[in-house]
DNA sequence: AAGTTAGACTAACAGTGTTAGCCGACGAGC
DNA sequence: GCTCGTCGGCTAACACTGTTAGTCTAACTT
């Protein structure tokens, strides 16, 4: 029950304001519902206050509107991991903690935007968008080897040529976890703490720990 | 375009018969298409020759329907594991073979029928259905601890304890990568070596060996 | 023979994505 | 000052969707 007062139209450069809009009712509705069937055009056109077809004058369908939101979304957690491995550098974390830093830092990322997070593995590809930047999921991977590769170059320089595979790993083990966290209908649900002490568990099996024995803390 | 001839009604007790070719329908477009607002009451209608509303004789809405096909795919998943897990033994494979089968049994499902495998985890948990025996979702869980209980007993009796974690592990691992495997666009998509390799590489670092060095072959 | 009911159907409602076409207002060019 | 384009939006309409209500037919039960 927005105002239903006549909206007054953009003035002539303004025309990315309504996009912004736009952008930001989908992403709402997207994270509240988590089905992108769920979405509406004439819902998100009710929000903002304009009649649905006026979408288009922004967005070709709403697939791309759809796509739109996760690519911001991509970008988003890739910018939540980077910050959160610069923060704790900064702060003198040593690279298994910053490992572990990233790592929370996409899980609080997933946990906090389940829906989102949910969406951004369930959509097919689509040939017909131009892939400004390749599939944004491989930003993501980007994301994962660099962390691993900054890790073993560090710690287990020696071992550096298998970053890539660990990224990988670390990953796809990673969201896997995820993925069953949200899904399982009890149990787990609910209880962050198990994810945690997997994560631990996973780390502790994949990470590779110095070679020379060091003076233990 | 199937045959528009007027469907002669089942008999009496018959109308389980429907109902499965409904299911099967279903199904099948729900494969083709992997997206389950793609599947519309009226197709699959129109597929088994009946009008839209005969759907809800047996299936109490859409919903219910797309639960039903996914129910028993998380069914068929299991079965296929554990007969390959059977098949192995009776073969005569060691512990770690036979786990490596059932891994590939996996990989066979989840790429022959990829639309279906990745609905399974992109539908939200809907409470109103009642859980007949939890969500299918723990019996994947299940298959998987049983697979990682079995290899410990057997190999590290000692670690049995960890077999727990090392399912969870194995599977939320291995599901990561079919994840990634199916949504990237180009790079790996389709070519099913680097998924095995990634697969040889996880077991290599999540699988214990035997304590005591046993004569290498 | 009568009644019940399984197994279907038609009609209709509200809501969807999307297209076609219109309209008012602002800016540039003359 | 006046026209003209075009930006930012709107209304009407199409074809489709899930779902409900009510109805018909034929078989089974009594």
């Amino acid at each position: 029950m927005k105002s239903q007062v006549k909206r007054v139209p953009n003035a002539r450069g303004e025309g990315e304001r309504l996009r912004q809009e736009i952008l930001g009712a989908a992403t709402r509705i997207l994270e509240e519902t988590g089905r992108e069937d769920a979405l509406s055009l004439r819902g998100v056109a009710r929000e903002v206050g304009i009649a649905a077809p006026s979408v288009y004058r922004h967005f070709k369908s709403k697939a791309d509107l759809v796509t739109t939101v996760l690519e911001a979304t991509y970008r988003a957690l890739a910018v939540a991991m980077s910050e959160a491995g610069e923060a704790a550098a900064a702060a003198g974390a040593d690279p298994r903690e910053r490992v572990r830093a990233i790592v929370t830092a996409y899980r609080r990322f997933a946990i906090d935007k389940p829906r989102r997070y949910r969406l951004m593995f369930s959509l097919e590809y689509e040939p017909d968008r131009p892939p400004a930047t390749g599939h944004p999921i491989d930003t993501m991977l980007q994301a994962w080897t660099d962390t691993t590769d900054a890790y073993l170059a560090e710690v287990v320089p020696s071992r550096r040529s298998e970053a890539q595979d660990l990224g990988v790993h670390l990953w796809t083990a990673l969201h896997g976890q995820l993925v069953l966290w949200h899904t399982l209908p009890s149990a787990a649900a609910g209880n962050e703490t198990i994810l945690i002490e997997l994560e631990e568990s996973l780390l502790r099996r994949l990470l590779p720990v110095p070679e020379a024995p060091s003076p233990a803390q």
